[in-house]
DNA sequence: AATGAATGAGGTTTCATTCAT
DNA sequence: GATGAATGAAACCTCATTCAT
């Protein structure tokens, strides 16, 4: 449950206020989701009136944002890192999901926001969360594209997209049954996505030969 | 928005305006999902009052379900006839993942009530729905399990779990990505997940040996 | 609860649909009150469609009193009957409270009708019940005023009125406590209240001489 | 009509709107019942929007609760305080009903939303007024059973029981009736029902020796 | 800079009752 | 004589949001 710390109460600096704002609302909304947090919640568990948060942040979904976008900034920055420092090429895809769960493994109030189920379909909320998401995307098809054979670079525009779109809809299911279940650690859930698909890859001319997994597995 | 046709009005037998009624329905659920779905709008697309929804489906939740179990049942019919179908043992997987897409591709209403993302978190709803989605990636599991080295299958039990987990993830993703871009063909889809996942799998010795490598890995 | 026989089903004479349709009711309004009650359950149990209920009986409050009336008439027939056997006049009270007891006992669903407090305020069901409740009022107050020396009647017709009231009310909660605890039988109820108020009436000039109390009771 | 005083119209203190709302919602309950009353004339009458009912007040129970229980609290009250101040022992019972017809003439409004007739059957409401109407029948049991002979004590518990629920029964009837008629004054009221069981609880041993017979019974 | 007070709009659900066949 | 289909009206309750101080 959120934390019900009715916190020190009154006259902090603003910036203060609001960063303690955020914190309480990202963990009503890890916890319940967009749909279900409510403001007059948030505000009484900060332990500010609702005036207050509107002042602050003006509606839910600019409150939301403001949850948010600090995440999504966070994982991309955590995976474009990740896959930026594999000066050897072949790890790169390994070394993104290997963040990717390390992500969600250390900060799961932030991946439970991030990829909340229940927002609204469309609007500003909608649009901001798909930013993200297609940034990720993004970051996952430069991390096959690069290694992609030149010429067949226009030809595969495409199909990159839907790979990786399928490989964040793969991380994103086993997060959320590894949340579930906590059955195995991160990081064996990350070699086991990466197990998977890397052969495939690779046999498409796409994937990083990954330096250890060379010879397959068994 | 989902269709505002009047309808044919007033005095229908019950039959008929059940299945209007669920047309109906299905079509806002999918639209708007679960939570975003009014009794009141449903009512007037369907032409008839709050009240005759209630004396035919009790609530909100069995209106959803009656939408939803059809679904569920014909997308698992699917799925596990596909493998069934796979005499040739080895692409158990492959028709199984062309079958989800062919399902998806089919009957997109269908597959957004059933994989909606605001439903109740806890209730008969949420029980129902996950219900089908266990009984789905059990099936997932199975065509996996099958092909399994028998001496491996206890260790590996929690490993297929999440294998299957993931493939389902990766398909609902790849899913949801075609139905917004419509950019491939439902079976470049099924082939393209095939294709990336089939070499790690056979690899880890779980899957099918297709049939056109007849050989197998181990 | 409530029988929940579906009735041997059509085309019986009006009068046996009539009269069945009455049990019914009648054990749906001491179940669950007037207010509780309701014309749809009461129309399934019967087995038949509502429209006909209200053909029958013309509306809700019309079907209560149809089930009320009888019920009323024979509490005030048993009464009368008591207090007119009693052809030693000292008794026609205990008699009357005897008889009071022992018709609950026996029918508890007619007493839970006539004495239900879910009732509307006002319109003919609530002057309806009234009247009952007042001839009865009526029959106790007559059992008391009968014995009065003649004189003072005048000057007592208040007072009698206010003790049969008393009486009434104690007897009505007394019954409703025994239904709940069914700590005594009937006629100890009955004993229990007439040894508390016969020596109190006869001090006042107003009660019998109760032919087997005359001692009182030590 | 509970009364359609607009009110002095917005932004009220907390308090005194509490304060208020009470005051309407009392007339109200004791008006119309529990099921009667409904909250949208309740907000209205006060001159306020039903959002700011279930601010104040949760629910609808809830505010019958505010209402209902005070008054239990005072009738409670005044009648075991009557009963205390019986320094003369015999006359508990005789102090204790006039407290009680007092409190009804007093505050009309009070006993009638305490022993309303519509209640809910079960939930809060339920047992928090069977809560008071049971401290009443113990504190007449007391009155009772505190001037029986030690002997008896244990053989009588159930009488003793028995005789205060139908004491409690004639009390709530007489009061009642005497609302509706307004035919004689509270003090004549307790007189006539104190004078009318007295002696016959003095006859069975349990009563107390009124003050003008102090030679008691046995 | 902050608040207590207040609301508009809408949600699900229930029930007695009637129309048209 | 009986029914299946349908409704009007209203109940309780919630939530994001704003006014007036």
């Amino acid at each position: 449950m959120p934390q019900a710390q009715p916190a020190t109460r009154s006259r902090l600096p603003r910036a203060e206020r609001e960063q303690q704002t955020l914190a309480v609302a990202r963990a009503h909304f890890a916890e319940r989701g967009f749909a279900g947090a409510t403001m007059d919640e948030i505000a009484a568990t900060v332990g500010v009136t609702k005036p207050l948060l509107y002042s602050y942040f003006g509606n839910k979904e600019r409150l939301y944002l403001a949850c948010m976008e600090p995440a999504g900034e966070a994982l991309l920055a955590t995976v474009l890192e990740a896959v930026a420092a594999a000066d050897d090429p072949p790890d790169a895809l390994r070394r993104g999901l290997r963040a990717f769960f390390e992500f969600v493994d250390a900060d799961r109030e932030a991946w439970r926001v991030l990829f909340d189920e229940t927002l609204p379909a469309s609007g500003e909320v909608a649009s901001r969360v798909s930013e993200y998401r297609d940034r990720l995307t993004r970051a996952v098809a430069e991390s096959l594209v690069a290694r992609l054979p030149r010429g067949r670079a226009n030809r595969a525009a495409t199909e990159v997209e839907a790979l990786s779109t399928a490989l964040l809809g793969a991380s994103e299911a086993l997060a959320r049954w590894w949340l579930r279940t906590n059955a195995i650690p991160a990081d064996a859930a990350a070699e086991l996505l990466i197990d998977t698909v890397v052969p495939g890859l690779r046999a498409r001319g796409g994937a990083p030969a990954s330096t250890d997994t060379a010879g397959g597995s068994s």
